[in-house]
DNA sequence: CGGCATCCGTTTTGATACTG
DNA sequence: CAGTATCAAAACGGATGCCG
């Protein structure tokens, strides 16, 4: 029943001995929890989706992403730029020009995240009528 | 440059027409971001490992993710309930015994986060290294 | 155009104490 | 044991206005 990819987690978890190479996922400090936070925020999985089309501009990102306030917009984009996933490229130009585009290692990431995205496209009906039967079920 | 399952993003993009059978994306009601919302969730994805291992009693959940208030977990996994990823069986003991399991459709979740979890072990590494180059370039 | 600064509301998470 | 209730903090996201 244990998919790809896990091996042993069943023995460390038991032995309490959850520690690898990698660290240990289930310690807040786990190099791999900062990517799990880095999903986890609002609009990067959006961003790296968008800009997997190619470079873009701020205001461009933004007129797609619908409802961002642009200091919102900023601190994803800057997160990113900090993690090395997006370059950031201004252009000396009136009106200026600000140009964001992925790197290799964001292009990588859209492997994982349109894993994640085909399941939810594949499963979000099933989900959400889950939770109407759920919601209404135990009256 | 496209990668897997995106077919014509770019084309909807321009056309502004960025909508589908599928829903869009961006759009803060599509259905698939409930689910982007879910994995965004602090616990949720560690849930969905920890569980793949089988069911598991309140306690032992709890104990595995360390500093977990109880409230916040009861609050995930009613969440996980609803959406019918996991399972909630009471035993009836003294003391008492609750279980929690994984659903087919939560296993099924297994496969899309373990993509994101090998990626994040992977790569991990280099993007702390990008964050202190960044933090201590700029000067 | 592409931000930054400021202020503020909402949501999320946590610590703690208590109960069936 | 498996929660619930309460309180408090904080992280997050957003609105707005100004500026190079």
């Amino acid at each position: 029943m244990v998919t790809i990819a896990q091996p042993g987690l069943a023995e460390r978890l038991r032995a309490g001995q959850r520690q690898d190479e990698r660290g240990n996922l289930f310690d807040a400090d786990c190099p791999t929890r900062l990517i799990l936070d880095r999903i986890g925020d609002k609009w990067t999985v959006l961003l790296v989706i968008l800009l997997s089309e190619g470079p873009m501009r701020f205001t461009e990102l933004r007129t797609h992403l619908g409802r961002v306030a642009p200091k919102v917009l900023t601190q994803s984009l800057r997160r990113m730029e900090r993690d090395g996933l997006v370059t950031r490229e201004v252009f000396a130009e009136v009106p200026p020009r600000v140009e964001y585009e992925l790197t290799e290692l964001g292009r990588d990431l859209l492997a994982p995240i349109d894993a994640v995205r085909l399941w939810a496209e594949e499963h979000a009906a099933r989900i959400v009528a889950n939770r109407e039967r759920h919601d209404s079920g135990p009256a």
